[in-house]
RNA sequence: GGAGAGGUGACAGAGCGGCCGAAUGUGACGGUCUUGAAAACCGUUGUUGUGCAAGCAACCAGGGGUUCGAAUCCCCUCCUCUCCGCCA
């Protein structure tokens, strides 16, 4: 949700917002418009509200005799002021719809645009030279595959397509990541959660996961839960409604959850391995931290994520996502891509959003302040480690014998394990 | 799943249909006292919307209803606790 207020004040930023996303600009003066409406109509019921309630009151005190005439005065006034209440509810249901459908305000310097319109703020890593070694490299399923580590076969039998056993080497290799990712996480101050999966209808509401991306989450109908995409939703969750002391500094989640997406979108792409599944499992930050810490929070959590990456001995490089390929509620969005040598291109490993105040809005997530007030806080969100790195770690550390050598930094996690051989 | 009890302000805990946004206690904050602290005493202490402001309005789990008027009466939903059953 956006500050209305905000809003009304200054409408040129939230169209020239509306304009770097691609998005629809006339969607704000539709909400100025419905705002002034939604104002004047509840002007109008208070007003009459205070009368009847002036009345009511005098109701009790009336004598015998005056009683019946003031009881009457007072009924008359008690249909006009439901319908003066209908009419402002309705104008503030109408309003809410509106101020719903509003993305969050972009960031100043994030690059207009669509989903290719991204830009390469650095390189790191090296990338091996496959050819000068001599031989082609495999991609991650074969090597996984020959490693017994990865069954996508018995993961369609048993779920359909897009779903994956983890066997073996397989699965210890995802376990020694995302326990190095929380170890980090630890060693950074996070507080490690490990969250629910399921979350009402609110809560998913609230992150800004239905909107224009709903048909990507899954909904149980009999229950009316969804399955989460990502801890984000259940650590943003965590606090709605409070009020939370900011006062020691921000508070830091590193939640551990399976994920769930549809990928109705995805076509054919990306079918083969688990580079995009229905289900998989992530280490995740998430941060509640003043409006003035966000930004500066927010470079922090890329460098997190980047300190897991070089200890996954990834080559990887940063990106700035594009205005118009940014979430509904992230304000800027780095991603960390990781060079996948079978695909000869960069694959999205990390992603970091500042999502500013947009996400405790609509949750009621506040602080107070020095003066005694309240105001909403900043919540920001980034990977440690998520399934999808086995793709990377398979592929730049594959041997030509088909064999993988465990990157140092994981090492540890595997029992000291310093090769991955079927 | 069955039976019962209950959900009120940061917490504990009152609350006859009108004088209840809500007693009282604790905590927190400010002050007096004190060399300092404790104790004692005095005062302050919810959120939101709207309005230039005084003010007005809303909120007592959530949603409907009755009434001139609902924290208080009725209905539905959710959650918590106790007991029983069932199943990991």
């Amino acid at each position: 949700m956006i500050d209305i207020k905000a809003l009304r004040d200054d409408p040129d930023v939230g169209r020239h917002s509306q304009r770097a996303r691609g998005a629809d600009e006339t969607l704000v003066d539709r909400i100025l418009a419905a705002d002034a409406e939604q104002r004047s109509l509840l002007t109008a019921f208070e007003t009459l509200r205070a009368e009847q309630k002036a009345i009511s009151k005098s109701v009790g005190k009336a004598s015998p005799e005056d009683r019946p005439a003031v009881l009457a005065q007072a009924k008359a006034l008690a249909d006009g002021v439901k319908e003066a209440e209908a009419a402002a509810d309705a104008a503030r249901t109408e309003l809410d719809a509106l101020l719903w459908q509003m993305p969050n305000i972009v960031v100043d310097g994030v690059p207009e645009g669509g989903e290719d319109d991204y830009v390469v703020l650095r390189h790191e890593g090296t990338i091996r030279d496959f050819d000068a070694e001599g031989f082609a490299p495999r991609d991650h399923l074969e090597i996984g595959e020959g490693l017994g580590g990865i069954d996508m076969a018995r993961g369609a039998k048993v779920s359909g397509s897009r779903f994956h056993y983890l066997v073996g080497l397989g699965a210890r290799l995802q376990l020694a990541l995302l326990n190095a990712a929380m170890d980090r996480a630890i060693a950074h101050g996070f507080l490690p959660v490990i969250t629910p999966t399921l979350v009402k209808p609110e809560i998913m509401a609230g992150t800004g996961f239905l909107g224009a991306h709903a048909d990507e989450i899954y909904h149980l109908p009999v229950d009316d839960l969804y399955l989460v995409g990502t801890s984000e939703v259940a650590l943003a969750g965590y606090h709605s409604g409070e009020i939370v002391d900011l006062e020691a500094g921000p508070l830091r989640y590193a939640g551990w959850s399976s994920c769930f997406r549809r990928e109705a979108g995805a076509g054919g792409k990306d079918n083969r391995g688990i580079v995009r599944v229905h289900q998989f499992d992530k280490i995740e930050m998430f941060v509640y931290t003043t409006q003035e810490e966000a930004a500066a929070e927010h470079e922090r959590l890329l460098a997190w994520e980047e300190e897991m990456l070089q200890i996954a001995g990834l080559p990887y490089r940063v990106i700035d996502t594009a205005a118009g390929d940014l979430g509904s509620s992230a304000a800027r969005k780095f991603d960390c891509e990781a060079w996948v040598p079978s695909q000869g291109t960069y694959r999205e490993m990390t992603s970091t959003s500042n999502c500013t105040t947009f996400q405790a809005r609509r949750l009621g997530v506040r602080q107070r302040t020095q003066d005694g007030s309240t105001r909403p806080v900043a919540t920001l969100n980034g990977t440690l480690a998520t399934t999808r790195w086995i793709v990377a770690i398979l592929e730049n550390h594959q041997r030509e014998d088909g064999s993988v050598e465990v990157p140092e930094g994981l090492r540890g996690y595997l029992g000291g394990l310093a090769e991955l051989r079927a």
